[in-house]
DNA sequence: TGCAAATTTACATTGCACGCAAAGTTGCAG
DNA sequence: CTGCAACTTTGCGTGCAATGTAAATTTGCA
């Protein structure tokens, strides 16, 4: 129990086979199941499309992702329960907005990257899977995804208030505020083919939250196009 | 096709005998799978289970709700575009932020009613839901559920301001926004066993973000309690 | 009363998810 | 380099959600 499954040398990391093996078959098993998805419509692809795929047995499949939609978008409890701390106690002292748009700038710039990760052009991804975000089991899928996400906020802006979200209604308005700064940036973002600024989408974004919300757009400058 | 299922006598509307049946059918479904939900969990109640308790067959469940969850907290399809409408039309003139706020009190007020609506003491039908409430496949199908209407709220807007998504983000921050005010303040209310005034929770939340977000509570007063 | 339409039901099928134990790999100590 | 211990993969079986289909059953109405 609890072994390392990696060799220390000179400070530095080197993962054994058994790691890197299973990192591979992790990647191996998303990138197939987002190029299927992509192609076919998350509906029309079933778990065991996905493993035969990627070359392993459907149970093996479930050994690496709890459900079909993981396999998609996966942020595990792992990243879930740091987005928390990160909340909480980000540049303490400042105010919670500004550690609110803090931490949302540098997870989209996660996101980004793991797109790069992916292989590949990642304009190429967002276009291919921009059909496929249509279907409705999807959408469920990230919503949920989305509301873990929102929770973990919650949780790490009342610590960093010290309040109580169940007789406190702030925290939990103010993590649907930036889960909705990040949602719809990101979104904004992945329709312009990755093109425009993220970082500037997001802190226009919170501005506009900070200083009272506008009646109209708050963006018409970074599309070059008339909004309205 | 397309029949009535109903007699019109001298303007008043009377369901037919079919029509109440298959109301009471689908109420008897609906209180029948929350009573479960509240006793044993989400998980730990089948359609099977619910389906028996309501003397129906399974199948026939199904017949009156696409998944279980819908029997739980279902927005159909038309109230869901009856919402999009109300974003779009409702108090023209008047800025979306108003007429948002105008939209999600009276929601909110449905969403009481609807709660009455299912006999017996509101209160306790709160507090035996709050342990079920924590099941994250409950948490996700809720969440998917509010995805749907924050959806029709970022279609509605556009349509109010003429605006498109896909170019611009501000209706998507707007409607997650705005969704989020829904959401807090309905938790925090059911968190208070319904005695909280709910139009008010929505309207001061609405009123902090049209005036920027304050660094801290915005509700200390309507509890009782010091919210730090 | 009897026919047409709507509704319920049984039955079959597909797919997700998970527990379990057997078979196959990998790591490492001797 | 060999053999054991830990880990990973796999096959098999189970339960449950969800859907299609066609045969009863019920209701509305002439």
């Amino acid at each position: 129990m609890m072994t390392l499954d990696s060799t220390d040398v000179g400070g530095e990391v080197r993962a054994s086979l058994r790691e890197r093996k299973k990192l591979a078959t992790r990647r191996s098993l998303r990138r197939v199941a987002l190029a299927l998805v992509a192609e076919r419509g998350y509906s029309h692809v079933t778990v065991e499309d996905i493993a035969e795929a990627a070359e392993v047995s459907p149970r093996t499949f479930f050994n690496y992702f709890p459900t079909k939609e993981a396999a998609l978008f996966g942020a595990d409890q792992d990243r879930i329960t740091e987005l928390r701390e990160r909340v909480a106690h980000l540049a303490p002292g400042e105010p919670a907005l500004t550690a609110l748009r803090l931490v949302m700038v540098s997870d989209a710039q996660t996101v980004a990257d793991e797109l790069s990760e992916l292989g590949g052009d990642p304009a190429d991804w967002l276009r291919r899977m921009k059909g496929a975000a249509t279907d409705p089991q999807l959408r469920a899928a990230r919503a949920a995804q989305m509301a873990m996400v929102e929770r973990a906020i919650t949780e790490g802006l009342a610590e960093r208030l010290g309040t109580d979200p169940e007789r406190d209604p702030y925290p939990s308005l103010l993590a649907a505020t930036a889960a909705g700064v990040f949602r719809a940036s990101i979104s904004f973002w992945a329709g312009s083919g990755g093109t425009v600024p993220l970082g500037q989408l997001i802190d226009q974004a919170f501005q506009a939250l900070a200083d009272g919300l506008p009646e109209r757009s708050y963006v018409s400058h970074l599309t070059g196009k008339d909004n309205h």
